[in-house]
DNA sequence: TTGCAGTCAATATC
DNA sequence: GATATTGACTGCAA
């Protein structure tokens, strides 16, 4: 009871007594030593190679062909996977809109600042791995054990190898730019779609219905996330005035009615990851409410598309009166505006991957994100802290490959990621830093 | 039951 | 080799 009470009603740090910081420094303690399947360092207690995950023992070659960067960081330090890490820099979500979950590998990474000597454990540990996988090498050279992924489908418990029996890995669906293109035209018209008009997708579309649920899944949820980064983004440039981009726009256009919206209070102090408060969030103002025509228009489908529908019989006038007692409405694109589903044989004529996507798609917002205007320039440095060690910042750096200065590699992606790191890591820092600790609002 | 957050891990791309 | 992408999965909440 007090744990849910704790988690549904949590206080700001400076409001707790100390009794009331106990269970959170607990979770602190919790959180550095042991989690889950993974087995984390204890600071101070390193010895030896670590063991990271379940996973890395069960797949040879994930244990042998190590590579280091953010695989290292991620499951030295963060208890995350590679793809993960990469996937946390790259949009990471404000602080508010994390679960208590989505904290935990910020807080690991505040324990590792804390730690006066992390960097150089790290690379302890990059050396290790690297001795290990030499020498994991050269006996599997000498056993004529090859470092090589297995084949998928070889049954190794009916062979004569002595490896343990490996599960059947199930071959990962592949969409074709075709299927992907459909699926997109149809999350347009209907970004929740019924579960009968999922089915008609899926059997139109020749995959599992479990595919297409995924896909609709994953691509709202990759959407809100970038609408999130857009949104503090714009922020950040609004404060300098400029408040009306095509990206903040579209931001608008999607999760702001899902109820979990950054509207209204709660988006008062949006929280830029850099640890600057974004006081950007008006509450509606006009250029907000002029934001979805754009949007709705591009989304809207073309006359060409309405033609030649195979799936006449899946208009949601017809199909979607069962959408009608979804639990939300659809938050983002003209769900609300009866569209068919749409031709998934061909794109509208002239319509291109790039053309086809409203601009709540990623992609489109990728491009309009792409601008001159770069806006991960205005976030803060990592150089700009007075408080943090100089150190640190440059190290994580190379640890991630990421460039010294911003502007050393000319990627506006890789811009991108590295003033989110430094925000992270700013924020972190300054966190670290105080005696009185920031409010993690757990 | 449905949607979501978070994550894994295979695969693609740089 | 390092990083990015993305389909699939788990656990949770409404």
């Amino acid at each position: 009871g007090s744990v849910s009470d704790m988690l549904s009603r949590p206080k700001p740090w400076s409001k707790l007594t100390q009794k009331g910081r106990e269970p959170f420094i607990r979770m602190q303690l919790w959180l550095n030593g042991e989690l889950g399947q993974g087995v984390l360092p204890v600071q101070g207690q390193q010895q030896g190679p670590v063991l990271h995950s379940v996973t890395s023992l069960q797949d040879p070659l994930q244990q042998g062909c190590v590579s280091s960067g953010q695989r290292l960081f991620g499951e030295t330090i963060l208890g995350l996977t590679q793809g993960s890490v990469s996937d946390l820099l790259a949009r990471p979500k404000p602080w508010h809109k994390l679960s208590l979950k989505g904290r935990e590998p910020f807080v690991r990474m505040q324990l590792w600042l804390n730690d006066p000597n992390n960097v150089e454990k790290l690379m302890d540990m990059k050396r290790m791995e690297k001795k290990a996988y030499m020498k994991r090498r050269h006996s599997s050279v000498s056993d004529t054990q090859p470092c090589e992924p297995p084949s998928v489908g070889i049954d190794y418990s009916q062979g004569a190898s002595p490896q343990p029996q490996q599960q059947l890995k199930k071959p990962r669906v592949v969409l074709a730019p075709e299927e992907k293109e459909a699926l997109k035209r149809a999350y347009q018209q209907k970004p929740y779609p019924s579960p009968k008009t999922i089915e008609e997708l899926a059997t139109q579309l020749n995959l599992k219905t479990s595919t297409v649920i995924n896909w609709f899944h994953n691509y709202r949820s990759r959407i809100r996330r970038e609408l999130f980064i857009e949104e503090i983004q714009a922020g950040s440039q609004g404060q300098a005035g400029a408040s009306d981009s095509p990206s903040a726009r579209s931001g608008r256009a999607a999760p702001s009615s899902e109820g979990d919206s950054c509207d209204g209070v709660e988006a008062a102090d949006v929280e830029e990851p850099g640890g600057t408060t974004v006081a950007t969030k008006s509450q509606g103002g006009p250029a907000e409410v002029a934001a979805a025509p754009a949007d709705r228009e591009e989304a809207a489908q073309p006359a060409e598309k309405a033609k030649a529908q195979p799936l006449s019989s899946a208009t949601p006038g017809q199909d979607d009166g069962d959408d009608a007692g979804r639990p939300r409405p659809p938050p983002e694109g003209p769900a609300d505006t009866p569209a068919p589903v749409p031709n998934l044989a061909a794109p509208a004529p002239g319509e291109d991957a790039a053309t086809s996507a409203t601009a709540t798609a990623p992609e489109a917002r990728g491009a309009a994100r792409a601008g001159p205007a770069e806006r991960s320039s205005a976030l803060p440095s990592t150089s700009a802290p007075a408080t943090a060690p100089a150190r640190r910042p440059s190290s994580l750096q190379s640890l991630f490959g990421l460039p010294e200065a911003a502007g050393a590699r000319d990627n506006p992606v890789r811009k991108k990621k590295a003033a989110n790191l430094n925000s992270i890591i700013h924020r972190l820092e300054k966190a670290a830093s105080r005696e009185e600790p920031i409010e993690w609002e757990f």
